[in-house]
DNA sequence: ATGAAAGCGCTAACAA
DNA sequence: TTGTTAGCGCTTTCAT
């Protein structure tokens, strides 16, 4: 089928125009008669040219790819993210390349130093950890949901993230509309800003709903999955009991229900549970779980629309975006 | 921080040796005195230097990159295979291109010119169906799971997969062991060799359990989604019910539960059910189901390792692998 | 042990 | 409208 690719110059032998006409055609620049256009695209098609990335690359300087930096692929809510900005990107003729960190400082690093030196175009970081800046100097990059501690001085840079206190603060309000008065916060480490802020809003509307300062517990796991989620709800019952929780990612969630149902503890009845990002485990669990929904599809597009933005040296519409997020009620809060 | 990457001509500039020296020490080729070594190690450090991969892969035709196709990133198991091909490869300093086709035969068609023009070493196929091979051509190319149809004569391909038979087998055993003899398959597709072979086994281990050829009902479903699963076994059941399933995802096994409670089917009294893949909603669903465990680890080292041989020249420990596969037990057949 | 120089395929001045 | 040419950063003969 494909022999040795062919190059613009064999094309440019072929229809007896010069490499340059060749290059013109096939990029659509500068001018050219309707008849030479047709021969050469003729040709193009005929034997099937392909040109070569690398070398375009090492011409201009810049390739149509990014890199996509994500901590855990196999986490359903960054893979919708991810996917939906693949897509979108490839749409528009850019690849990618997708990194996972593990939440890893220097595996991160490393996978940068990568990006850096096949000349990405931009970077696209699914909820980054706020690690390997210094590398990323000027380069355009698009932050997904979590926010960097350090925002790369460049102003080359966006945040498309959901508004996590407004989150927060629907959990809050379905459990206290559903009668909770001892609130629990179960939340995934203490240096993330968008499971800050979730705690944030849902503290601030437990305020305003006339609970005290001290009313609500918080709990931070280490891990965002089911087998901490399950651990820490053991511990916090153990501790005293409470009849509203709300984690701060679905997993927590799941394996608190576990735990919690294990030691007597009837969901929705004694005890209330609100989850985070209406993951499959939400809609499908042992416990259908009330849960704070993000449109990935809406944070994906934007995201890769805004990279693309910046790439493309046009201004992005916006540099900081909070997408609304909305309550999916189910059984765990009684439906 | 990092300003314009620094060059192998300016490394050369700054320690006095030639290019073609520094480009010595740089890939440990050819002879060089140990002094020269340090001198030109130092600067290639404090000036950060990192190689133009593009400059390298346009000189070298070859770029340390791979592709991976696979249908649908979300989907967990394909997940764990991908991060598990791409934490390998990127351990031998190879980066990935995922690719996500959506089973779409166009789709990947475009995914596959990209990596063709990118230049990539090889082809990782997850879970691929079998379409685009014309654009293969004699690209090192492993292919995860499933069989396609047609391989590429080239003899540079390899088939990673799970015992699926096997598979099919141990879902059948644990049914009629725990008393089923009326017996459903739901499979996804009719045209997946892997879906294909796991009814086959399943049929098989009835057969020689002494079922009549005719016993075993089989459903085929378009999609392998939870809504597909509850729908087919909806009919199922209506159309004059079972009392054993086994259905080849998990997805479609999730469903099909959901449906059959809602119709009054207990599970496991009055049906037994058996997924396939061992994901995490089997874990933590509603029905904690029995299914079967293939292991992503084990196959996305060894399909990574051997591409890595392919494509290195080497000779590939083995061009057809079976890896074996396991029954997790759970409520869903009775514990 | 090291250097000079060619050239990978392409784009972008500059010329004609 | 088209052609000529330089050169992107690197590796790799071929000299020395």
């Amino acid at each position: 089928m494909k022999g040795e690719p062919v190059s613009i110059r064999e094309i440019s032998e072929i229809t007896g125009v010069s490499v340059a006409t060749v290059s013109r055609v096939i990029n659509n620049t500068g001018r050219f008669s309707k008849e030479t256009e047709a021969r050469v695209k003729k040709a193009l098609r005929d034997y099937h040219y392909m040109p070569n990335l690398a070398a375009r690359g090492l011409r201009t300087k810049r390739i149509a790819t990014v890199g996509v930096v994500v901590p855990d692929i196999t986490n359903e809510y960054f893979a919708r993210i991810t996917l939906q900005v693949q897509e979108r990107l490839f749409a528009q003729q850019y690849s990618t390349i997708i990194c996972n960190t593990d939440e890893k400082a220097d595996v991160e690093r490393r996978h940068l130093d990568m990006l850096l030196a096949q000349q990405v175009s931009g970077v696209m970081y699914v909820a980054g950890m706020p690690h390997a800046f210094d590398r990323l100097g000027r380069l355009p990059a698009v932050f997904i949901d979590r926010e960097p501690q350090a925002q790369p001085q460049s102003g080359k840079s966006c945040l498309i993230g959901s508004d996590d206190r407004l989150g927060g603060a629907l959990a809050a309000r379905e459990l206290l509309e559903k009668g909770c008065r001892r609130l629990c916060v179960m939340k995934y480490r203490d240096d993330v800003s968008t499971h800050n802020a979730r705690e944030a809003g849902f503290r601030q509307a437990a305020r305003e709903a006339g609970l005290a300062e001290d009313a609500v517990r918080v709990e931070i796991a280490a891990e965002a999955s089911v087998a901490a989620g399950a651990a820490h709800a053991a511990g916090l019952w153990e501790a005293g009991g409470f009849d509203g929780l709300f984690c701060t990612t679905d997993a927590l969630a799941v394996g608190a229900a576990g735990a919690l149902l294990e030691r007597g503890a009837a969901i929705p009845q004694a005890v209330k549970l609100v989850g985070y990002d209406d993951t499959s485990l939400a809609r499908y669990g042992a416990v259908p779980l009330t849960s704070v929904h993000q449109s990935t599809e809406e944070l994906g597009r934007l995201a890769a629309d805004t990279l693309l933005q910046i790439i493309e040296g046009r201004e992005p519409e916006a540099r900081r975006v909070q997408l609304p997020v909305h309550l999916v009620v189910r059984a765990s809060t009684g439906g």
